[in-house]
DNA sequence: GGTCGGTGAATGAGGCCTCACTCACATTCC
DNA sequence: GGAATGTGAGTGAGGCCTCATTCACCGACC
């Protein structure tokens, strides 16, 4: 990583612990500035603009989601396995990085007006990929045709909801415990359902 | 309804509206006293800041909810029948009125900084009266013994998700496709599950 | 090895603009 | 005619971004 790129990474990072405590639009480059220990201005040498680095922020996630997706899809696993996976990594990265995770669900609709590209991939990136997954396993059979875009957008959904309940949770041990157990808690949920089984 | 109350209705309406196309931010009060046709001062007679409008707005709906979850919960039918009866009106109150719904996916976490109470009691407060009726479900058998916390929280979790992703979609009637059926698509999903019964 | 000029990252005070809110006055209502 | 309601230009606080300046570093040259 060169000089550049490392400066341009603790912006970042210092960025989503601002926004994280105060949310986007109460977040000024001022504070993100003390909380990188640098200057307004080297914020303008690295970033365009706030938005960029909001932007910024979302296209890290993603694009590591993404990775994670890509190198699962060629295993021969079960479908539904590789859901789990893909959770439970979703799960874990929020678990090392809480702030990134606070300002995912918190942020995704953050500047309506200019929608942000990297915020967009993943509001929809991420869903759409799971639906691609719900169509693989209608098609072989490993569950019953359903609306997959109904399912794939509830199970995201699903997610969201939890790691934001997840995170209100101000005792950190609990906090872990619900993210721990969240990917298996929701992937029998949506095997088996609520139902008893008689 | 008194000419007072009256008056203040038509400024919420017309503030949801502007806020469910600018987003919280950029809905300025000079948009929204233009578009109830008043002047800005005149908001601030009904109002007595911009975040008392949404906290009002989410406190509308919310005491909407409540009188209908009390309603319900006094009759003698399944829970998972009340839990559809809840979902359906809830989607049919969007689709009456998706600036609403809008406004509701989208600002529930608007300002961090200094809570709007109306917020905290419809991002809290319907979860857990989801979750009181899994309780209540459970010990009647009616469903499996379950993490109630982690499926009421997914449960209005997908919810959100589909109303968004139903309000994203500019076809109108696709749009109402969705709305349509998505109470009903929710509980098969989360009574059936999505694994094949064999 | 000491001097010197070139380079570009870092700085932060302030320009400029936006917007929530006020208030002195006008209008309407009863 | 007095109370209630409406008005909208004005105010000032606050925040994004700029840019003239500083300065640490480095290679060149003597």
């Amino acid at each position: 990583m060169t000089k550049r790129e490392n400066k341009r990474e603790e912006i970042r990072k210092a960025a989503v612990e601002v926004i994280a405590t105060h949310g986007y639009y109460a977040a000024t480059t001022d504070k993100m500035a003390q909380a990188a220990g640098v200057a307004v201005g080297t914020i303008y040498n690295y970033f365009s603009n706030k938005e960029e680095i909001l932007e910024y922020i979302f296209r890290v996630e993603v694009e590591k989601r993404f990775r994670y997706y890509d190198a699962l899809s060629n295993q021969k696993i079960p479908v539904l396995e590789k859901l789990r996976l893909l959770l439970t990594r979703h799960f874990d990265e929020i678990q090392q990085e809480p702030a990134v995770g606070q300002v995912m669900v918190r942020e995704r609709y953050a500047p309506l007006d200019r929608q942000l590209s990297g915020i967009q991939e993943f509001i929809q990136g991420v869903p759409t990929r799971i639906q691609k997954l719900l169509d693989e396993a209608v098609k072989n059979g490993e569950i019953r045709p359903c609306d997959t875009l109904i399912a794939a957008t509830a199970l995201w959904g699903s997610v969201e909801a939890v790691v934001s309940r997840a995170l209100t949770e101000s005792d950190d041990d609990k906090q872990k415990a619900i993210l721990a157990k969240a990917a298996d808690s929701l992937i029998e949920l949506y095997c088996r359902g609520l139902k008893k089984t008689d």
